[in-house]
DNA sequence: GTGCATATGCTCAGGATGAGCATAGAAGGG
DNA sequence: CCCTTCTATGCTCATCCTGAGCATATGCAC
């Protein structure tokens, strides 16, 4: 279908998410960078093999499961990324690089081989509303830090209305999904360490470090990725039952809720949580409890039935606290 | 990234759609299978030249305004579509096809070249719930037609609750959002013709025609593709003003939820509907009216300042009718 | 003016949502 | 044994959203 054969290589990136306790943790290697150098966070990757995989996710599947023993479950395709200027290796006369992006929802096993899980929000840590506003927010990017307002002042009015929209500032509320537009304009503000080395490698010439704390970066665009898959997530809970796959078959109603809190990084209302997912026949009782340090709790079960019922059954926007 | 370099032909696609009153149209070509045989219709597609396109989506806008002469506005990416069946080339030893599917929404025009726009109901005759539930689902697969039955029938339980949710049978609800369930559905339960075309060419055997209406054909998987598109804009209007990105600067409610309907394919309640945008404030009266074969209507425009205010500003679940 | 067609305004019942008060059941310290 | 502490669970209330219907306004054709 394509006309001439256009010089690209095809790659299969892998977001896994898992739960323990309250930290919502990504699987992460470590890489070298090919201009040497020491190494960085990287997605796990692994290349598309048309003669072994008849789709991409069974490629996907194939080469995780090679290289880190853990068997994907649940897996939806994110988003393909293209752009020319995400490897540098390009610029040099390499091929252009595109990588398809994999979310894969685990429920926690030990790894083996050489990736480690980690706490995403060390990657996004203005991203986690769960103890009120995040500290990061206010040295990076709030009212304290000029750097945003500044690349905001001499722009046009429309940068004000993208800040203003992906931070919630000038009354805009904070909406907790757009997690890639946060990540793109803290890019394009260059604040994060990633957008000063793609400019020096590009040779726009170099930008002062600000010293401010902006999450941990990633190799190549993997940050990006990363905040694709954590704001698709996001938004998915609320009308797809996906936060079972992170959970045992069953489970207490505080353990759901301490998993959605990780995911969607805001707490809830406790008794609200409850009636919704019960009430709303997203769970259902198993009669058997559990010690808990308090009264014990009941263990529920995900109730399958309700997507019969509903429409879009999921964690929806009900039960927000503040 | 990719470590051996994969024998991969990259290439773009295109769901180009307009709404026309009250018609949604989607913008198609003629193609001749290499294989010979008749002419069957297609969506418009192009490479990827790395050379000249330094993202995806621009690579998208250069060839769709080179082909087609309209210049694209919004543009989303939809998904990336690499089974290794999707061109029966492949199994001749030809490269594993990958295409990177983009949903573009664009005010009615004019094409230049062979390009064409056909109401997207005639691929999908079953999603037009706007005049009541459509004939062609119970001459298709409702329960007249034993086809369906038949392929749920001997099959265990879990088939029944896909049919069930996909086609809001056994008193589920009809979701619209489930295009694609619905289409791969049908696919897999061989009532479409591409699936008994498939089916011919990977030489497991003929199936017997049904003689049943199911829509207009396309090549290859493009229906597939188009059907993702459908899903995808059905789903996101509820939560993202994209509707207005169809509709020209000023129009009238009735104009809106005219393309709000075409859309979702159900029918609004007027007062409702007029009540959830305007006093949900997404749109803004200009003072100005226009004449409309009754009491003359305002004219009004898409209020961006909604963008601020609400944190998922569109045509949400509300208004519904039946 | 009459009838028709579309636009616009208003009301009402039921359900969802955000918030808080109150009680239940277990463990542990004095 | 009583009291405190901890978590679970139940219930109420005000508010807003949603689905539905009734009523009125304003143009046009005849």
């Amino acid at each position: 279908m394509a006309a001439g054969a256009p010089r690209v290589d095809l790659g299969l990136n892998a977001v896994i998410v898992a739960v323990t306790e309250e930290v919502p943790r990504i699987l992460t290697i470590r890489r070298t960078p090919p201009s040497g150098g020491p190494a960085e966070d990287a997605l796990p990757f692994g290349p598309l093999e048309p003669e072994l995989d008849r789709t991409l996710d069974r490629g996907l599947r194939r080469w995780v499961t090679e290289q880190t023993g853990l068997p994907l479950g649940y897996v939806e395709q994110l988003y393909t990324f293209g752009d020319g200027n995400r490897d540098p290796a390009e610029s040099h006369g390499g091929p252009r690089l595109v990588s398809v992006a994999y979310l894969a929802l685990v429920r926690e096993a030990s790894v083996k081989g050489e990736a480690s899980w980690r706490d995403w929000y060390d990657y996004f840590p203005w991203e986690d509303w769960r103890r009120g506003r995040p500290r990061a927010l206010d040295r990076d990017i709030g009212d304290i830090a000029p750097a945003l307002e500044a690349w905001i002042a001499g722009a046009p009015e429309a940068r004000r209305e993208r800040a203003d929209i992906a931070f919630g500032l000038g009354g805009a509320h904070w909406d907790p999904d757009r997690v890639l537009e946060r990540y793109e304009l803290l890019y394009e503000a260059l604040l994060l360490p990633e957008a000063r080395r793609d400019r020096r490698e590009r040779g726009e010439g170099a930008v002062p470090e600000d010293g401010l704390p902006s999450g941990r970066p990633m190799t190549l665009d993997h940050r990006r990725i990363l905040a694709t898959a954590l704001g698709r997530l996001r938004g998915k809970i609320r009308y797809r039952p996906v936060v079972f796959e992170l959970l045992p078959a069953t489970f207490t109603l505080l353990q759901l809720q301490t998993v959605v809190e990780a995911l969607t990084g805001t707490p809830l209302h406790k008794q609200n949580f409850r009636r919704l997912v019960e009430h709303g026949g997203l769970v259902e009782g198993t009669g058997k409890d559990v010690r808990t340090g308090g009264r014990p709790a009941e263990l529920f079960r995900f109730r399958r039935s309700v997507l019969r019922e509903r429409p879009a059954p999921g964690v929806g926007r009900g039960a927000l606290k503040a």
